[in-house]
DNA sequence: TATAAACCTTCCAATCATTGGAAGGTCAAT
DNA sequence: ATTGACCTTCCAATGATTGGAAGGTTTATA
């Protein structure tokens, strides 16, 4: 299987997997005698299982911690699970940042009449000088 | 006011309002005989709006957008919201993928005993071969 | 057999917003 | 006079991915 079909059947893209080859996240491929990457199921799975993790939000640092402990048949699952846990507080994080981003420009906005005039309360209270 | 004070004053780091002058967000400062920039209070109250936008989640386009807006007195307050209204769809986006992620992992987490043994719900869907 | 299309290869650059560092000039105080 | 804290420019890195250029290979067709 050619890097093409690899890329189809796996869903990265060739540019992807040639990218994680060369960070270390998949080992070399193998090659053909002109030079072509070779792969085999084997290597499909694992992308598979890169994609699903990304899908999931993991950072390739983590995706990397998480396939050294799926290739570790004798891992603890407490390790994955510390793994994930950790992600999800990340992520809670984010999203209560960005819900509070919201919140105050939605506030900022229903005060916002919306029409030719000048006047906004948006662009006022980005203009006040306080800190925050 | 040189650029340490006005860092200082602002809330911008040096790096970041020289950085916001080269990709013309800002006006370039004038300069001493030295070559120092020099800032005055409404270059403050300038880089204190760019802080305060970045705070509430907008893009450096969008910045520069709002910076225009508020710039030109004669705006309409419609199109200061339509930038609003639209900044707050995307974060709202951003959330709800960022929940379901959240969700579908915390679903995984829970089946998952974290104790020594290797056996992983985590894992074994990141594994599973299926479009997702 | 020639040739064109559709692959593949490497390498370099861009994205976005920010931070870091190196090498060197300037200012204020001791 | 020298030290330390500023300032200057320029170049590079971050993270994850995408884009393109220049060139080699494979496959199918004319």
């Amino acid at each position: 299987m050619n890097i093409g079909e690899a890329a189809d059947t796996s869903g990265v893209s060739a540019k992807l997997i040639r990218h994680y080859e060369s960070i270390g996240l998949i080992k070399k491929a193998k090659r053909t005698a002109s030079g072509y990457r070779v792969y085999a199921d084997k290597d499909i799975h694992e992308l598979n299982f890169i994609r699903k993790s990304r899908n999931l939000g993991f950072s390739m640092q983590e995706i990397k911690q998480l396939l050294g402990l799926w290739r570790n048949k004798s891992r603890a699952s407490a390790d994955v699970k510390q793994l994930a846990v950790n992600h999800i507080e990340q992520m809670e994080e984010k999203i209560s940042e960005l819900q509070s981003m919201v919140d105050t420009l939605k506030h900022l906005s229903k005060n916002c009449r919306g029409d030719n005039r000048p006047n906004c309360p948006i662009l006022d209270n980005l203009a006040e000088t306080t800190l925050s």
